[in-house]
DNA sequence: CCAATTTAGTTCGCGTTAGAACCATTGTCA
DNA sequence: TGACAATGGTTCTAACGCGAACTAAATTGG
């Protein structure tokens, strides 16, 4: 059986990452005029026609409660609309205007820039490693689940 | 120059495994009657005779504005409360009284023989590689801020 | 063809989050 | 000692976050 000393400094270490990460990414999101939510979603309709609520929180990992404020939020901004579905009335297409997509044009690559920067000097070995673990680490936490 | 094609499935699997992760984890928080914040607080004054609310939010990555309104619920249960420091008027001391210390005692084992399960069949030297990986990747965020 | 179920989105309640403004107390230093 | 900065907490605002209840529309099964 796994002890807590064994397994504690594992999840510490995931738990400081994501933080690191989260700190570092939405330091450079707000300065940029957005809320990280929303970045995320106009980063996921960008290049795209659009898409349903329901498939943008699956791609987006909002759920559905909490897409409606943020694509609300968006949407008074003017950088999102809601357009009817055709053949389905109760679905909902969200997609970027004209002034999302300069928006996107904008932020997007603004901020691939900034997280590029640390990972200048890192090799594709060391991207093959910590994909690796990190997808193994999921692993664990997705069959203890089961 | 690193190109988002190379870094962004390793921030994507990041992602993914700590919201695995705090799926996991707050999934039985919640059953065990706690939010996850509620919970880290309990953990972190369990077996301690109490510590200022400064030292709590360094410990537990709380932001000082969060930490009122948290501890102020777990103050209304009646789990936590805060009484004066001997020397600094300013600071409070935040402790656990009797039936917080009934509920540490509780919940903490139950928490962590949940995680425990995820591990049951993790080596040493998979907690070794993934750590390794986790403090390597903090850095890379730490170092690009800089 | 109609009742029962499922699905898409919105709304609501409660709690968390960061950051900024604010107050009281303490420390510094000239 | 007396202005002035730093520190400890609270309060405020705007935005998320989840789960549950709810409406409307579509699907399914008899």
């Amino acid at each position: 059986m796994s002890q807590p000393a064994d397994f504690m400094p594992t999840v510490q270490a995931l738990v400081q990452c994501y933080q690191a990460f989260e700190a570092y990414s939405a330091a450079d999101i707000r300065a940029l005029g957005l809320t990280p939510p929303q970045f995320d979603i106009v980063a996921t309709l960008g290049n795209t026609p659009g898409m349903t609520a329901t498939e943008l929180g699956d791609k987006t990992l909002i759920t559905k409660g909490t897409l409606t404020g943020v694509v609300d939020r968006l949407a008074d901004r003017g950088w999102v609309e809601r357009v009817a579905h055709g053949s389905d009335r109760r679905c909902q297409i969200v997609r970027l205007t004209k002034s999302g997509e300069a928006l996107f044009a904008k932020v997007f690559p603004a901020h691939m820039a900034h997280l590029a920067a640390c990972f200048s000097d890192a090799s594709a070995a060391e991207h093959t490693r910590w994909q690796a673990a990190l997808r193994s680490l999921e692993q664990a936490f997705r069959k203890g689940g089961a």
